[in-house]
DNA sequence: ACAAACACACTGGTACTACCAGTTTACTGT
DNA sequence: ACAGTAAACTGGTAGTACCAGTGTGTTTGT
């Protein structure tokens, strides 16, 4: 049987559920400011007649969420509205601490966009040709004067023109359902490889075999390129890390994000 | 001056952090199934030597991120990292009106599946191959005098376990979010397959030979003959189809998915 | 007078107990 | 056989006590 509708509005809810609500709404509108500190757990708790426990349940909500940090002894400060981005998912957020599921990623989006591409080549419509063919032309147009967000949004739009066009609704909605949640970060990483001319034209060239070889009907070739296409940024991401790591301590990850 | 690393590599940290990062390790890596129910409070803070307070907080924290959800007096269970497809329905209620759909979703299977057998083949840990080896001795074992449900529920088992052995937590959850939702449908078209001797001798041989690439290392092997075994079992399906159309006019899913 | 050492008053972190409130299960009485 | 209730689960709250870092005073040694 079909259970009852999962997300009711407006819960009664727990108590810490509607502790952690009544804080969000502090720090939304302002009343914790960023930066600002918390107020401590036992002044909370008693301005607010719970249980410290209960409040204590609701930070550690809001700190899974990323909206606070907490430090032993010292107390919490709310971090800002720039985690906010990555509440738009699990995979988002888990992937923070572990980033290696990053590749576990990647390895999976190489196979479902590769086939994409060969069924796009193979069974794409014109109308799917054209959407392709206006995001190709979106992402070459300009080759200087946009803004990052603008280039990799496009990028995003072009990969999602190809595989909308396999006119298979579950390899679609699969590769739907896993980039979705992690645009926020797919652009920021695409904006840091495009910050490196020569990563830019090496991504530039494979999204024009790519493109070639689905409105040229050649649909091993569009696989390839598009398998290659990923795997090479994989590597690239890869080494960007490598790096980072041999610079500093810092996780490529923090500052792409953290900007 | 950059502030303090946000997620510093391996923190010592505090105990329900720590708690967290191996309920999330037990969720990546397939031991707490999407879906599946985690063990009630009182029982994991004992098992795990911890309070129950700080069993909870660290539940709390997964509750922020979404990857659990609790309901009083039920317990908590395992959202998993891919939305859980089509839960309420678009895509079985869709394929039961367009069985096409199913064809696109072997498709897919066949890709993700050959992927993880290849991968199972690569990286599987003993207890990985011992899981393997356990569900394909209960998929052989009794070649007759078993009911048909039971026997398609080994056979799920068996690629269950094969790409739970991938290591590959994106692998695994896309996979388990695809056939999980269609577990019932799948056991009847197996259930239908089985019926068939030739059918069985062929299923039978690929299941035979999946196993032992993957036991012997040998990962294309594997790859190849686990995307043999899907395109097999669709084209049969196709068959199938074609034969109970040209039969009568009802579909053969209608009378699968209506029992 | 200066600086190191200490004591104390914070902060969050853990533990344990007791109890409340929904759910499920199993037993009971008709 | 069935309905109804009691008990045994489940998670949710409350409260206390104590541990562990952190900062800030005061005291103490030179």
């Amino acid at each position: 049987m079909v259970e009852p509708a999962r997300t009711a509005p407006s819960k009664p809810a727990s108590l810490s559920e509607s502790l952690t609500r009544r804080l969000e709404d502090l720090i939304l509108d302002g009343t914790l400011k960023p930066g600002g500190k918390v107020p401590s757990e036992r002044q909370l708790s008693e301005r607010l007649g719970v249980s410290r426990n209960s409040l204590r349940e609701a930070l550690k909500m809001l700190r899974g969420r990323g909206l606070i940090e907490t430090r032993h002894g010292q107390g919490s400060v709310v971090t800002g509205l720039v985690p906010r981005l990555h509440q738009e998912g699990p995979l988002m957020l888990l992937y923070q601490e572990h980033p290696r599921i990053l590749y576990d990623l990647l390895e999976v989006r190489e196979l479902l966009e590769g086939r994409a591409a060969f069924l796009a080549a193979e069974r794409a419509r014109e109308i799917d040709l054209n959407r392709i063919a206006h995001a190709f032309r979106a992402l070459e147009a300009p080759p200087h004067d946009t803004d990052p967000e603008e280039v990799a949004r496009c990028d995003h739009a072009f990969h999602q023109s190809i595989y909308e066009a396999s006119n298979n609704p579950v390899l679609i909605h699969t590769l739907e359902s896993l980039l979705q949640p992690m645009r926020q970060s797919v652009v920021a990483s695409v904006k840091n490889l495009y910050h490196r001319t020569a990563s830019k034209k090496q991504i530039d060239r494979h999204h024009r075999q790519i493109y070639h070889a689905i409105v040229g009907r050649q649909p091993e070739w569009a696989e390839k390129a598009a398998r290659a296409h990923i795997r090479d940024i994989r590597s690239r991401l890869q080494e960007i890390e490598k790096e980072e790591q041999r610079l500093d301590r810092s996780t490529s990850w923090e500052r792409m994000i953290g900007s």
